[in-house]
DNA sequence: TATCAGCCTTCCAGCAACTGGAAGGTCAAC
DNA sequence: GTTGACCTTCCAGTTGCTGGAAGGCTGATA
């Protein structure tokens, strides 16, 4: 099939696929038209880009995915650990997009929606601001 | 101070201090000998930046932020408009992220980080359903 | 006073991970 | 036989930095 449907059916844009072919992550074959000729199985691997990328997985942590997706000696541990190194990274996230949360809800019940030019809050921001 | 203690107490390089400045985020004084010379109300700002940044605004969101940090006389109205607009956004990315934790976290779970080659984690990727 | 490390300066290049656009080839249909 | 929707390559731009070169300033030491 050629790019476009590919593009339709993995969800990724077909610039997408070009580039994820210009950096060597799939290999499709080639019409005599000079078209890019899409199996199965590369629609397949898009999706497991697509899927993966969505799920936070840098380029390369694709690659990886991919890799041993593909190879059949491949040792679930490998996965697991990638896996649980992002599962961290996601907690870290989390934790500290609440510290923000919690220091914004300060600056909003600050504003008491007069033009008065003193606010203590963002003295006190200034200070634990980490 | 230099740029450099500006950097070390900010948690930002100092290659990111001069950026900030390039695209307008900090105007920090001059010495005598063009060296930037930082206040400590700079530092607090490169602080909220850090927080910030780290926490997925972008720099034009974080130059909302700033503006609401440091303008003590901007219209009320304004002030509480930008900062629950802000406060929505962080609870949707809190929420994004928590759903991702929980779909990685199942699946660390479920994967038994032996060698065998079945693992969980590729064969959720690869679900061409969803 | 010279010199040397370790700061600081500017400018230019490049990274990830795309995205957009130009210029042109191909194909199916009317 | 000419649209118009595809496809191709290549080049440039985006965001938010990061690294390096080339050179100036500073403070301590010989």
């Amino acid at each position: 099939m050629n790019i476009g449907e590919a593009s339709e059916r993995s969800g990724l844009p077909s610039k997408t696929i070009r580039y994820y072919e210009d950096i060597g992550l799939i290999r499709p074959g080639r019409g005599g038209n000079g078209y890019r000729d899409y199996a199965a199985s590369d629609v397949h691997k898009l999706r497991f880009l697509q899927r993966s990328r969505g799920l936070g997985f840098s380029v390369e942590e694709c690659r990886q995915l991919l890799a041993l997706y593909e190879d059949k000696s491949r040792a679930s541990a490998d996965v697991k650990g990638i896996a649980e190194a992002k599962l961290s990274e996601i907690d870290r996230k989390i934790r500290e997009l609440t510290e923000l949360r919690h220091t914004l809800e300060h600056l909003v019940h600050a504003c008491h929606g007069n033009d008065r030019p003193d606010c203590p809050i963002l003295e006190e921001l200034s200070d634990t601001a980490t």
